[in-house]
DNA sequence: GTGAAAGCGCTAACAA
DNA sequence: TTGTTAGCGCTTTCAC
């Protein structure tokens, strides 16, 4: 294993100029910088991980707490911690995988051992136990952060309260508002919405809750009528909810869906039913752009942005980390898609 | 922050006394113990993980290699990565999360710095070209493995040469053989194959090809035909696909199903052509047990082992870290769950 | 612009 | 059974 002393021999120089060539902490002549990086190449270096954090206590890990369970969408989650990895590497960190089975156990083994910098935590509940070991850290009080401090972190997802925390989420309320508004611009008056199953409305209530205040909210004011109902997943727990549904309110022309498992099922009922998607009613989903796409009627959808809460979940981060604060609670703007699956409301045609 | 000297001296004895304690490598007196843990509790140390992996050149992580691409059934992925992380953790192991991005520079930048003290890869290429930095990595030859060895590693998966790797993988040959055997037994005499896309058989061919061995070999020595068509996902191919099927051998009644995103269409189709599953035609699985529960059919299947691969491959990897040998290729046998889409053939019934 | 040297906190000989 | 101590390889003050 080739050691920084050894460069620095072979390159004629000091041990602190070929640490300061790597960190480029300060200045060094250009002939200098040349023969290090050189030797650097020929001895074929790597600096040693756990000395530099010994001597730094900075490891230039970032802690990634992915839930345990998987009744989120384990793409969606998959896709966040793709993009969390990669751009962490672009800022100079690595990433270590956490999975919520140690619970705060975790938070405080990493804190305290100076094995990460800072963690991102995904799929918080609404009143999560590791939440007042998060509070305050990392406000970026002292210049460099040391082992042992409340490490910086960031949410992906809302707590009910975010006092003291920097969160990182798709704006619920504004897509819930965002899908109404689409339907009623084209006509539609009676709005259903197929919502995720009963139980994730009470626990991890957060982004659920918020969608449907956004739907509730904005179908008020433009004068709509909205139907809300929870659905389990699958084929079955979908018919008995469409059935209900039209039951009770037979003039429902448009549907709002927050609930991938729920998709192709409704679509199969749907056509099943002899009503045209989207002639007789329309269908708009929040979910993945894939599940959008992929679906057996290209999906008019307001995707979930799991790259950028990602990526932005790490630049919060890296800004702690250097000191920069910031903002608490970033909200993504919602984008809707219109495919094939939202048309005039047949009413609107006649 | 707390150091190991400072535990030393609240407890009353010397730092290696302390050090002992936790890695219990060598006998320490009951009393001796109780002190030093109860002052760990008291002041709440945790060691640093910089030191140590400076001191004990380990630094006690697992860098684990997932796929950029996203071509891979993406559950699978993520629960092979749970399953791995989970199991890490027992084994006293961190997992450090690496995208394929870097590619081979990846293995060169963990390995040389010491970050990680192995490597598990998943979804390897038949040929690919991280192989060669790995190869013989971490043949057990000194007691104490170091930093800039080859790294021990395994991989999720099988390349076309396996020699000096260690593989887990799911026994795709058997597979095969145990799909048609099971149509086999039912009566059916005329199966189709419904595969990954074309695409895949030409990239990281080697669990399709496999799985297509043995569906060949079997079926041969069973007397059966047997029709295989690569297809990619979704509605419309798959419509050309089965519509090709009956067209060329209209005596079909069984199918072997290899391909995720193609499961729900191929049902949904033979359902609107009148074919009823099992009456008409029976359907076996090659998939995640989820994705065989949730058809609109439940799925006789055969499920992809991802837990047991995980937790396999790093059982494997921590085996060699120990020093102890551990065999080359592991397969995975694999295990057929009867569900609701296989059947008696219905000439057989007749 | 460069060098010398003092640690960072821990492990693992070597001693006793 | 326990203590003493010399590093591990790097960063960073302090000095020039």
């Amino acid at each position: 294993m080739v050691t920084l002393a050894e460069v620095a021999q072979h390159a004629g120089v000091s041990a602190s100029t070929v640490s300061y060539v790597l960190s480029g902490k300060r200045s060094i002549s250009a002939n200098t910088r040349q023969r290090v990086e050189q030797s650097i190449r020929e001895l074929g270096y790597h600096p040693n991980a756990g000395a530099r954090a010994l001597a730094s206590s900075r490891s230039n890990i970032i802690a990634l707490m992915i839930p345990l369970r998987t009744d989120m969408y384990v793409p969606v989650m998959m896709e966040i911690a793709i993009a969390v990895a990669t751009t962490a590497r672009t800022h100079g960190y690595d990433v270590l995988l956490l999975t919520g089975e140690e619970g705060p156990d975790a938070v405080r083994r990493v804190t305290g051992s100076g094995l990460a910098d800072a963690m991102i935590l995904m799929d918080v509940e609404l009143d999560d136990e590791r939440l007042p070991l998060l509070r305050d850290g990392g406000a970026p009080a002292r210049a460099k952060p040391r082992v042992g401090d409340h490490q910086p972190s960031v949410l992906i997802g809302l707590p009910a309260d975010t006092a003291g925390l920097t969160c990182v989420d798709l704006d619920f309320k504004a897509t819930g508002a965002l899908c109404v508004e689409h339907l009623a611009k084209l006509g539609h008056r009676d709005i259903a919405v197929i919502g995720e199953a009963p139980a994730v409305y009470e626990r991890h209530t957060g982004f659920a809750e918020r969608t449907l205040d956004g739907l509730r909210l904005r179908s008020q004011e433009l004068g709509m009528r909205l139907l809300h109902r929870p659905c389990e997943g699958g084929y079955d727990a979908m018919a008995v909810t469409l059935a209900r549904i039209f039951d009770e309110r037979p003039s429902t022309t448009g549907f709002v869906v927050q609930n991938e498992s729920a998709v192709e099922p409704l679509l199969a009922l749907l056509r099943q039913q002899g009503r045209a998607v989207p002639e007789d009613v329309s269908v708009v989903a929040i979910c993945p752009d894939q599940v959008a796409t992929q679906a057996s009627v290209r999906l008019t959808s307001v995707s979930i942005p799991a790259q950028e809460m990602g990526r932005h979940a790490v630049r919060q981060l890296v800004a702690k980390l250097d000191g920069h604060g910031s903002d608490e609670v970033v909200l993504i703007a919602p984008e809707l898609t219109v495919r094939a699956s939202t048309g005039p409301a047949p009413s609107a045609t006649h």
